[in-house]
DNA sequence: CTACTTAGGGAAGGTACCTGCATAAGTGGG
DNA sequence: CCCACTTATGCAGGTACCTTCCCTAAGTAG
């Protein structure tokens, strides 16, 4: 939201203003009466009226037949959002697949794909690939591009401020991609590009482990091991798309996570070894690590062992976001947290020590959907900017085809 | 500034809106005409006129005579913000000093204070030296208590929500004091209680190196080095005011920097004997090491190879924080830097290759400063956020007695 | 069928904003 | 010294928005 217009404005920023308060209560607070929305948003009845002719006019809210025999008196005329009035996209790419998430504005799902994708293939056909799911994504779920009125997508590895990968370790080839250029090309609205840490963070507040968080820091642990961070509740991303890569100093031990939770677990390479295999053995590291985090889950002493080493060593960087910010929460997600959480549990009793303030360290619960998650969401985000700025006129708004006109 | 006003409004937020919006720009585009205000805040003039006569009712603004031979033409009317309508004071407190410092409310300085302080005096003893050093401050500065619309105190350690210090190290039995509480009953005005580092980090944002920075992080390097951080342009002090203090985990090399710096100068004890010596030499190890920095300045080899040592050993730590935030700019102030700092230009040959973004990493001129223009800066944030808030009425602006009614 | 309850419709009133025009108060040239 | 020009002011008229108030509509309960 635009902190605060500089300018001072006419009469029709009060009117914008009332609008967007009105709609933000009407989404959030779920169909309403008339006069029930108006007592909640402060406003006189006849000005709520002329605002809803507004929204209705512009196809955000639609009048839903009255409900009779709810009480008392002359019923009251109903209003609702109109949730179906356009749709958000999130996108998670990663070196094996990508995951597609639609909502419509409500953030209630209405469609989802997932593809395999090659992990050697070259960008441009990585992105072929994606542009070839989206097309199969809005196709099962019959909504038109045009109703999509922003995209998000999700990468491993930093993403700069316009969009393109700066560095990236886990997809080959991938570094120096202008990705959102790229994707741009597909939509005519809004295209954003993010982090995969970044936006499982946001998922967590959304839909997570962190929903009365302001202050969230949330660790995504894979094949190594990255943090995002929610900061007053907004997503910091730094001022070359790079915070939260603390990992890249060595001694935090964020690095690897995954090949020295295998290694330390039983036979096989050292973990000096396991780090000279590097990539190749990507998608087998982590279904080994699966395997141990299986293990241990059914509290096999050896698995054990070896997820308390590997939090031993991550405690480290876990502890140094934590004192550097001071979250109230730290949400741990990603490949290596199992469904019992020993990796959480073993986390806590070694970051715990080593911190100043009481954090809550709480195992993600979102699975792999986190990333496509938080991708919606931030595409959502784009979305609310448009949808209650008051400096300036609306963005366009005109009901996408695919819907039904606004009507009674 | 309230982020935004879920309430709807009538009327008069519209002109508290415009009424801000005009005060702002009075206040930071300096004296001005009234045709002119109204072009630039984009009001019309009649009601840039109305917008005027209400602020000058609340004492904020004044007229001003105009001034002939400027053009042609009528000469215009002139009009300025009051910035004597109130005042702002901030304290800085540590082990052995209280230093104040009094603004208008325009940030211009109108009065100071320096006092000595007993290291080994009781937590109440301290605070009635600073009261004590506040009625002197005051006085000199012929500035009437209640004047002041905010005051703001810094201090080494963590300082919790409620202004009460947790924890610290640096002056004894500070710990659990509510230092928030006990200065508040000194004034009839907000009172804050903030971490130092922190401080100086919005120092260095009004008037240091990072003035055009938003994200940005302050990294006051003394007996210990804490760091504070802005962003997004605002204080972040996490949940419970600890954010900054990685250099609690010891790998990271920031404890200790000042016995570390003269231990390494040369003879005397060692590392670890140093450490032991512990709070005792405090005074005088901060004089060895200013005495170690300016042999440093004179290119001295051995103080150089000190200062590197040291900037070597402090470069994880401040790798951590500017990999944790992605800044863009790292300020280095505190103590250990010098005029010449020769202590920053090592530690950007350290710090730069583990870092992944092109960061800033700069020395602070601020010098013994800084903290103090800090707290002045936040107690004037706290002062803006009544004075720019539009969602309810704006609090009780009644010219205070030190300063002349508003008129003409 | 009547009384009661709750919501809607519409008119009147007030406040804040804008535009436009006549007037005031300076400067500069003849 | 006077007049034309420039720039700002003061005031009136008009519009947009929100509020209050009263009456009517449309249900339920007895």
């Amino acid at each position: 939201m635009s902190e605060r217009s500089l300018h001072g404005g006419d009469l029709s920023v009060l009117r914008r203003l009332n609008s967007a308060a009105t709609l933000r209560e009407l989404r959030d607070g779920g169909e309403s009466t008339l006069s029930g929305l108006a007592r909640r948003v402060g406003l006189s009845r006849p000005t709520t009226e002329g605002v809803l002719g507004d929204l209705i006019g512009r196809g955000l809210v639609a009048e839903v037949a009255p409900r009779p025999g709810s009480g008392l008196g002359r019923p009251a005329r109903r209003y609702r959002f109109r949730a179906e009035a356009g749709h958000a996209l999130g996108v998670e790419i990663d070196a094996h697949h990508v995951r597609l998430l639609v909502t419509d504005l409500s953030g209630e799902a209405v469609g989802g794909h997932r593809a395999s994708l090659d992990t050697h293939a070259r960008p441009d056909a990585r992105i072929s690939a994606v542009r070839a799911a989206v097309k199969a994504c809005l196709a099962e779920a019959g909504i038109d591009r045009r109703s999509l009125r922003a995209v998000a997508a999700g990468t491993p590895g930093v993403v700069g401020p316009d969009g393109t990968v700066t560095r990236c370790a886990a997809v080959p080839g991938w570094e120096g991609v202008a990705l959102g250029r790229e994707l741009g090309r597909s939509f005519a609205c809004p295209v954003l590009v993010e982090n995969d840490a970044n936006l499982a963070a946001l998922a967590e507040r959304w839909r997570g482990a962190a929903r009365a968080a302001d202050d969230v820091v949330c660790v995504h642990a894979g094949l190594h091991t990255g943090a995002g961070a929610l900061i007053g509740g907004r997503l910091h991303r730094g001022r070359w798309g790079a915070a939260g890569e603390i990992g890249m100093l060595p001694e935090l031990g964020l690095r690897d996570t995954t090949v020295v939770l295998i290694s330390g677990a039983g036979p096989g390479p050292g973990a000096a070894g396991a780090e000279l295999a590097g990539l190749a053995s990507a998608g087998p590291a982590l279904e080994d690590a699966a395997r141990v985090l299986a293990a241990a889950g059914r509290r096999d002493p050896d698995a054990l062992r070896a997820v308390d080493r590997l939090a031993a060593r991550m405690s480290r960087g876990v502890a140094a976001m934590a004192l550097a910010l001071d979250p109230e929460m730290i949400v741990v997600g990603g490949p290596l947290v199992g469904a019992g959480a020993p990796l959480v549990e073993s986390l806590r009793r070694h970051v715990l020590p080593l911190c100043l303030s009481p954090v809550r360290i709480e195992a993600s619960r979102l699975g792999d959907e986190a990333i496509g998650l938080g991708a919606v969401r931030l595409a959502l985000d784009r979305i609310d900017e448009d949808l209650f700025r008051v400096d300036r006129a609306p963005a366009a708004t005109d009901p996408p085809a695919a819907t039904e006109p606004a009507g009674r």
